[in-house]
This record gives C-alpha cells, sequence and structure tokens, in this order.
DNA sequence: GCGTTCACGC
DNA sequence: GACGTACGTGAACGCA
C-alpha cells in the first residue's frame, strides 16, 4: 500500500475560506472564520484521503527570491484585512497542537515549499495530495501527485482534482506548459505582468501550438490576433520575465522526513480544548471521539417504565429544593421538547419525561406498555401541581402540553430557552447542545448531528436514545442554571426575565391553547370566489402572451416577458430575470399583460397561503386556529407566530382586507377587541434620542409625518400635500431601520441625491435622533452588542468587521433592534398585565392575538367598558416614557370590524 | 430535500 | 463608492 501525504497550501486555503465564510468570532471577540473556514475544507479532505502524512506549509512575510528577480513581485496586492491577519497563527497554533507539522521558510512561498515537498515524497514512494485554493499549483500535477482545488458553491464545499492527465483534458496542456501559460496570462494578485492582450483562452492555444514562452517569441510574428503577437514582440523581455516567476521552485532547502508529518493525534484533549476556546462547536465531536469522557452523561440514570417503581423517586423529587424537568415528543418524526398544539397534536407521539434533582440524579418516566402518557402524566401530576421550583427549556411548549390534560404546572422558576435568549436574541437556537456549550462549556452533538437531518433520523432512535437525550436536556438544564442565573443578574436583566419573558410563557400558551375560531364557510367561499378570478385572469394572461406557460414560474415568467415580449427594463436574479412587484410595476404601461400578472399573483397569493393555507390548519374539534407564538425566534425581541402565521394576515389592500371578515368570536356573547398603539416605535425613538422637536410634536398630538413633510420640505404644515406626506412617512420609517438614501429613493421614486437631501434635513429637523443613532452605533461597536431600555441584549459581531456590507448591516441592526426592541418589550408588559387583570377580576375576555403593536382580545359583551379601560391603562403605562403612550381601541364583529 | 423567488404583515 | 430598509413565515418552483 502507498502512503499518502496530504499537502496544504495554508495561506491560499485560510484566504479563501475569509471571504467564502461571513464573519465569525468566539466569546473572546476573536475573529475565527476564516480558521473556521480552513477547517471545513481540511476535515472533509482529510475524511475522503484519510491522509498518512500531513504538512502544512505557510508563506512567510518576507521578500521571496522572486522579488529579487522582480522588484514589484506581488506589489499592488491588497493589505491583508485586520480581521484576516490575526487568523494566522490562530491557525497555526491550532495545528501545531492537533500536531500538524508545519513548514516555512524565509524567501520561499508556500508553492515552493509545496512543489519540493511533493517531488521528495514522490521520489520516496508516497502519493502526494496538494490542497490549494490556488490553480497555479496545477503545474505540480502529475500521474502520482494530486491536486486538489476546493470550491465552494453556495455554502457546499466540492474540490476539483487534477492528475496530469485532467490538467490536459480539462485546461488543455500538460502541467508544465501551465507554467507557460500563467507567464502569458499573468496574475494581477502576485502581480505577474504577463502579456497585455493575452488572457487564459489565448494563452491556452498559444501554447498547444508553441509549447513555450520562448518559442512563442521566436514565432510570434505568426500568432494571432495581431493584438496578441504584437504585444509579446514588444513586451517579450517582460513575458520572459514572468515565465520565470510564474515556475514553482522544487529545489527549496527543506528537510523532508516522512516520520516527523505522521498525522496521528490530531484529535487530542490539547487541540479539543483549543476548538472549544474557537467555539467551533460542530467540529468538537471529532476531537471527542478518541475522548469518550467528554460525553459526561451524569451516572445516576434511572429509567421508569411502570408506575410501580416510580414511587420512591417520585417521593424523592418532591422533598427536591430544585428539579428540572423535560419532555420529549417526536412529530412526525421530528424530535422536539414536547410538540404543542394545543388541541392540534396530530402525529405527535409522546415518549417521556426525564427529571434531574437533588445531587444531580436523573430519572426518566418513560411512556411503555405499561404507562400510556395519560397515566404517566397523572403519576406525575403531584409533581407538576406541586411548589417545588422547576427548570424548564421551553416551559411554554410543557404548560401547553398539559393544559391538554387537564395538569398546570406550578412554580416554574426558569426556561432556559428564554435564559438564552435575553442573554443573546441573535442566536438561532437555544437547545440543550447550545446551551452546554455556551454556558458550561461542554460540548454534545445536537440531535440534528446525531440523527442526521429530516424525518427518518429521529424515528430510528432507539428507546435508550431517546431516554439519554431526554434526561441530557435535563441535566444540561439543570446544571447551567446558577451561571445562567447570575449571567442574567449581572446583565441588569432580571425585570426583563422574570416579570416579563418567564410570565409572558404562560399568557402566550393560553393564547394558543385558546386560539381563534374561523368561518370555514365563509373562507371556502372566499377560495372560490378566488379560484374564478384566478382561471379568468390565467386564460386572458395566455392569451396576451400568445401560449400557455407556469405563470407561478419566475423563470418561464421573464423568459416570456423579457425575451418573447421583448420588454425593456429587466434586473436580473442569480439565476435569471426578476419578476419580482417592483420591477413589473415599472413595466406596467409597456404591455397589458403586466397589470394582469400584478393581479394574478395577488390573488394566487391569497388563495395559497390565506385560503387554503388557514383552511388547512382549522381544528376540526373547535373550528378554531391554534397558531404557534415563538418566543425566542426574532433577533429584535418581538413574537412571531407560525403554523399559521397569523400576524401576516392582508390588511394594506381592500380585497385582502376582506379576509380578516372570517376571523370571528368563539360565540354570539363575545365581540372581538381590538387595541393598537399608535406610533409606538417613532414615540419610543423620541424617548432614547430625547429629542425636543419629537417629543414635543407627540406631546401636543401633532401628526408626525405631517410634521417631518412640513420640516423636510420646508412648507407650512397646512400646506403639506398628501404626497409630501407620504415621502415624510417613509423617511421616518427608514430612519427608523438604519436606512440608505438609496434604498429610500427606490421606495419614494426620486432621485439617490435628492433622498440623500431628505434625510440630511431630517436629521436637522431632529438633531437629537442623529446624535442617538449614532450613539447607538458607537455603542455596538464599542460592547458588540445592541440592547433595549429593558436590556435586552442582541450580539452584533458584523459591527466589528471591516467588510463594508457586514459593517453596514452591523450599523443598521444596532440602530433598529434598541428602539424596535424596546417597543416589544413594552407591548410584552402591557400583555403580561392585561393577562393578569383579567385574571385577577375573573373575566371572561381573553387576549387572542399579538400583532407586533397591537392587541386582538375576544371580549364578553357585558365585559366591554371593563376591558377597554384595562387595555387602555395596561398599554398606556406599560412604561413611563418622556412622551405619552398612546392605545387606540377598537370593537367589532370580526377582525375587519375592528379597524 | 434544499435553495431561490416571491409576497404578506409590522 | 461599495451594499442597499428591519424583523418574520409560507408557498411554489426547479434542481438534485
Amino acid at each position: 500500500m502507498h502512503k499518502k501525504l496530504m499537502l496544504l497550501d495554508a495561506n491560499s486555503l485560510v484566504n479563501r475560506a475569509f471571504y467564502a465564510i461571513p464573519v465569525l468570532t468566539n466569546k473572546e471577540g476573536e475573529f475565527t472564520n476564516a480558521v473556521y473556514g480552513f477547517l471545513n475544507i481540511f476535515f472533509k479532505l482529510v475524511d475522503e484521503e484519510k491522509p498518512d502524512y500531513i504538512a502544512a506549509c505557510f508563506d512567510v512575510k518576507a521578500k521571496t527570491f522572486r522579488h529579487e528577480k522582480y522588484e514589484e513581485y506581488k506589489g499592488g496586492r491588497k493589505v491583508m484585512p485586520e480581521e484576516l491577519r490575526p487568523q494566522i497563527p490562530l491557525l497555526k497554533n491550532l495545528l501545531q497542537k492537533m500536531n500538524i507539522k508545519i513548514f516555512e521558510l524565509e524567501g520561499f512561498e508556500a508553492d515552493d515549499i509545496i512543489g519540493t515537498l511533493a517531488v521528495k515524497a514522490e521520489q520516496a514512494g508516497l502519493f502526494p495530495v496538494i490542497v490549494s485554493g490556488d490553480k497555479d499549483l496545477l503545474q505540480l500535477a502529475s500521474d502520482k501527485i494530486l491536486v486538489r482545488l476546493p470550491k465552494t458553491k453556495s455554502g457546499k464545499t466540492e474540490t476539483e482534482n487534477y492528475y496530469a492527465a485532467d490538467v490536459a483534458e480539462k485546461i488543455g496542456v500538460t502541467p508544465r506548459e501551465y507554467i507557460e501559460v500563467k507567464a502569458l496570462m499573468g496574475d494581477s494578485s502576485d502581480n505577474i505582468p504577463g502579456v497585455a492582450g493575452i488572457g487564459e483562452v489565448t494563452a491556452v492555444k498559444i501554447i498547444q501550438q508553441y509549447k513555450t514562452v520562448e518559442n512563442a517569441i521566436l514565432n510570434a510574428a505568426s500568432i494571432k490576433p495581431k493584438k496578441a503577437s504584437e504585444n509579446l514582440i514588444t513586451y517579450a523581455d517582460t513575458a520572459r520575465l514572468s515565465r520565470e516567476l510564474s515556475e514553482i521552485c522544487l529545489t527549496v532547502p527543506v528537510e523532508f522526513n516522512p516520520e516527523n508529518c505522521a498525522a496521528n493525534n490530531m484529535f487530542n484533549e490539547q487541540a479539543r480544548a483549543e476548538i472549544l476556546r474557537l467555539d467551533f462547536k460542530s467540529m468538537v465531536q471529532r476531537f471527542a471521539l478518541e475522548n469518550p469522557q467528554t460525553d459526561n452523561t451524569a451516572q445516576h440514570i434511572s429509567v421508569i417504565s411502570s408506575a410501580e417503581n416510580a414511587e420512591k423517586y417520585i417521593a424523592e423529587i418532591l422533598e427536591s429544593e430544585l428539579i428540572s424537568l423535560y419532555s420529549v415528543s417526536i412529530k412526525s418524526g421530528v424530535i422536539s421538547g414536547t410538540a404543542g398544539k394545543a388541541a392540534n397534536n396530530s402525529g405527535t407521539a409522546f415518549y417521556g419525561v426525564s427529571v434531574t434533582y437533588g445531587a444531580e440524579k436523573s430519572v426518566f418516566f418513560a411512556v411503555s406498555a405499561n404507562l400510556s402518557e395519560a397515566s404517566l402524566n397523572t403519576l406525575l401530576q403531584p409533581i407538576f401541581e406541586s411548589e417545588v421550583p422547576k427548570i424548564l427549556l421551553d416551559s411554554k411548549k410543557e404548560i401547553v402540553r398539559l393544559k391538554r390534560h387537564g395538569i398546570s404546572i406550578n412554580n416554574i422558576v426558569f426556561d432556559s430557552m428564554l435564559a438564552g435568549y435575553v442573554l443573546n436574541s441573535a442566536k438561532s437556537s437555544y437547545n440543550y447542545d447550545d446551551i452546554a456549550f455556551d454556558f458550561l462549556n461542554e460540548s454534545y452533538p445536537s440531535l440534528e448531528e446525531k440523527t442526521g437531518k429530516g424525518k427518518k433520523g429521529a424515528n430510528n432512535l432507539t428507546s435508550e436514545e431517546i431516554a439519554d437525550y431526554a434526561v441530557k436536556n435535563s441535566e444540561v438544564i439543570y446544571r447551567a442554571y446558577k451561571p445562567m442565573k447570575n449571567l442574567i443578574s449581572e446583565n441588569n436583566q432580571d425585570y426583563l426575565y422574570y416579570e416579563i419573558e418567564l410570565p409572558l410563557s404562560r399568557v402566550l400558551a393560553d393564547m394558543e391553547e385558546y386560539g381563534i375560531k374561523v368561518d370555514k364557510e365563509k373562507l371556502r367561499e372566499f377560495g372560490t370566489v378566488l379560484d374564478g378570478f384566478i382561471s379568468v385572469l390565467q386564460s386572458e394572461i395566455y392569451d396576451l402572451c400568445g401560449e400557455e406557460f407556469n405563470i407561478n414560474s419566475p423563470s418561464q415568467l421573464g423568459v416570456i416577458l423579457f425575451e418573447k415580449l421583448a420588454l425593456k427594463g429587466s434586473k436580473k436574479t442569480k439565476t435569471g430575470y426578476s419578476t419580482s412587484a417592483d420591477v413589473l410595476e415599472k413595466l406596467a404601461n409597456s404591455h397589458p399583460v403586466v397589470p394582469k400578472i400584478l393581479e394574478y399573483r395577488s390573488y394566487t397569493k391569497l388563495k395559497s397561503t390565506y385560503a387554503d393555507g388557514l383552511l388547512a390548519v382549522i381544528n376540526p374539534h373547535d373550528n378554531k386556529i391554534h397558531s404557534t407564538f415563538n418566543q425566542s425566534v426574532t433577533t429584535t425581541g418581538r413574537i412571531s407566530s407560525a403554523e399559521p402565521n397569523l400576524q401576516n394576515i392582508p390588511i394594506r389592500l381592500e380585497f385582502g382586507r376582506n379576509l380578516r371578515k372570517v376571523f370571528i368570536p368563539s360565540d354570539e356573547s363575545f365581540i372581538f377587541m381590538d387595541a393598537d398603539y399608535s406610533q409606538i416605535e417613532l414615540r419610543v425613538m423620541a424617548h432614547m434620542s430625547a429629542d425636543e422637536v419629537l417629543i414635543d410634536a407627540f406631546k401636543n398630538d401633532i401628526d408626525i409625518h405631517t410634521l417631518t413633510a412640513s420640516q423636510v420640505f420646508d412648507t407650512p404644515i397646512e400646506e403639506v400635500t398628501k404626497q409630501q406626506r407620504g415621502s415624510a412617512k417613509a423617511v421616518n420609517f427608514g430612519i427608523i431601520y438604519g436606512i440608505s438614501g438609496y434604498s429610500l429613493s427606490e421606495d419614494i421614486g426620486i432621485s439617490k441625491k435628492e433622498a440623500d437631501r431628505y434625510i440630511k434635513e431630517y436629521f436637522e429637523t431632529y438633531p437629537q435622533v442623529k446624535k442617538f443613532l449614532d450613539s447607538s452605533v458607537a455603542f455596538a461597536a464599542q460592547n458588540g452588542y445592541a440592547q433595549t431600555i429593558f436590556s435586552r441584549r442582541r450580539a452584533i459581531p458584523e459591527i466589528m468587521t471591516q467588510n463594508f456590507f457586514e459593517k453596514s448591516f452591523g450599523e443598521r441592526v444596532a440602530m433598529n433592534m434598541p428602539v424596535q426592541g424596546t417597543a416589544a418589550d413594552i407591548i410584552k408588559i402591557a400583555m403580561v398585565k392585561v393577562h393578569s387583570k383579567l385574571a385577577a377580576q375573573n373575566l371572561k375576555s381573553r387576549l387572542i392575538l399579538q400583532v407586533h403593536d397591537e392587541l386582538l382580545l375576544e371580549v364578553k359583551k357585558d365585559e366591554r367598558e371593563k376591558v377597554s379601560a384595562i387595555l387602555k391603562e395596561e398599554m398606556e403605562n406599560a412604561a413611563q416614557l418622556l412622551v405619552p403612550l398612546v392605545a387606540e381601541v377598537h370593537e367589532g364583529e370580526n377582525w375587519y370590524e375592528t379597524k
């Protein structure tokens, strides 16, 4: 068996990784994306090649022999970005810990070392595999030397692999000839001049015919195209120089002893610690393989699957000072904490509950032939309903699950998911592995990593694995309780956490369970009407286009509009023509089919997403829709709604708005009552910026958009036109989001210059707003996170970068999150207070929906006045700002009427 | 199955 | 001067 040597062109791989992977930082604030990307490629290739030896080759930051030949060598190259530079030593350090041999040598580049080592290795009977991000290395390919070039294609890493034959086939020249090709075409990144007028295609053609640069120069007169011929003659010396610079040196003075490069013991404890420090959670697994002690599930697990054996444990648990609970269910193959639709949980299998208590003992109460879910719940009911303080992960789900069984769960003192969310709302998940990693410095495979993605994985789990999973959950949250609790206190988040988020989970649980009634027949009729409209429009569109095609397919539609009908003004997307509404609206007058398509789009949207979509989620038992309100999804602190999303029911266009008529109270003893905050975000902005003009306007109840228009357009208030007010509204709206002049101009159809002027005028009108936004950005740049008045935090590592796009994004987030997030905090406070008042006064009225600045309630007709007063009172006094908070209350027989 | 495009809300 | 509103959820398409 021939042994393999993997030769890494570390600098080029790191460079490539740096630009391919968006910003990443570890907890210490070090940039890590390039190292991360490097390792991704490295591990993928190690898995594939299973090399016996590995050598990582680096460039040395010093003059090389090439500089002596050509002073300008690598001139004009951009300096290494500040975020990348420190990652090189970071990577070297890690590689050393992984016992990977590093080669670097003053006066030579990594390429040269690789070339030399490859030749030596080949002579020693090894198979060298070169991994680089740089095509130059192709000159080293032979029938034994493989060159692999990783390419990142839409997130996936694939490699192009070249032996000598592949170079010949794909490029058209031999590896040695590739040196000549490169000399002719030049390389702007190395500042190899090449010959002007010769690109890759021409260079290959010339070398195919003449084999070498020298020979090409001799025959320059007969070379085509003319430009190439002339330049080759004029710049013959430059070509010769380029030829020298292009060739990789194969005689670098390096020692090569394979045994020093042996790839063993990469995954050791030292390296694992460094991987942990870098926060490369997904990679720790590799290092854990040889270190089973890292998977430190507690030893004290008991699995209980019948009632007889449970007594002793239940008694112990009831005696405990603190317990944690985790219920495990699998919904259609997807494992989760208890799957939670109030009355809508078809396809959900419940497997049991894990409890951790005392000195970290864990018991898994498992559903079995002897113990159904119902009897298990009854068995544990004393625990649920006891006052023993409880820690949960996603308490809302468990509250809802138990509600379905008529069981309540008392004294939940901590919800680790919500705690993680409050500490940093920018994370994508708050599962046990995330919690363990962030707060215990322990690493576990995520469920996905254990089971594989998708449905099959979770169904394949054995009962032991399910028990293990549940127990890990309850254990991790039990142990992470103290550190998380302390962090929340240190961050001044006790009010936000204990007075807002934790109680809110019960409010949302009630809302989910209660649901909202839908007039099914009316919804069906609405769908039928839409069907009629759609089929008429469809045939009209076919007629106007002269053929039938799939109007729903942007790619087919793009071809019809911009090729067949040859409409002008197309915009490109990655995959073809854009057919988005803003493009089509500009074309509305160019062809009669365009407005039809827009109309068709709006009707099919209503039909598929709303008419059909909502019908599919009506619970047949109560004719209600039970949405799920997510409390840890949005990065700003808002709640989101899913399955279905009831926060995006149409309202702007009258036709779609009619859909709201199908949402009705449970019975005729109720009406709907809707309370919405007036301009809450701008009021929050007025408060946070303490801008006198803005505060004055809100105090005196002046229409803020009209005022802005009057100031920006230098027009008396009473003369402001509708259009001016509209533009001002867009400016107001945009300012909150940290808008750019360009997007504002797109938004209201003016030139960028004009838009820039609006923004400038805006900031002159409200000078404190400008100061406030600047200070928000400065705060985030200083601290790495943004926060609301109530100390909700969102990490913004992007703001530290120098990448323009990422940095701008970070700045917009830094401006927007405090304002939108504070508004979200305020309405959450109001929800908790309204909910508790309704309960305290024993009212039958219920909160049923929240749409960011609006609450919808189902109100008993004889409670109208009381509830209306509660809403006004609690919403307007949820926070004391420098400006009044105003809530407007409306009533109606359905959601449409509450406007 | 997964990414892309589009569209609805605040 | 770049890039170009924020935050979400969901449907349909089309590639694999």
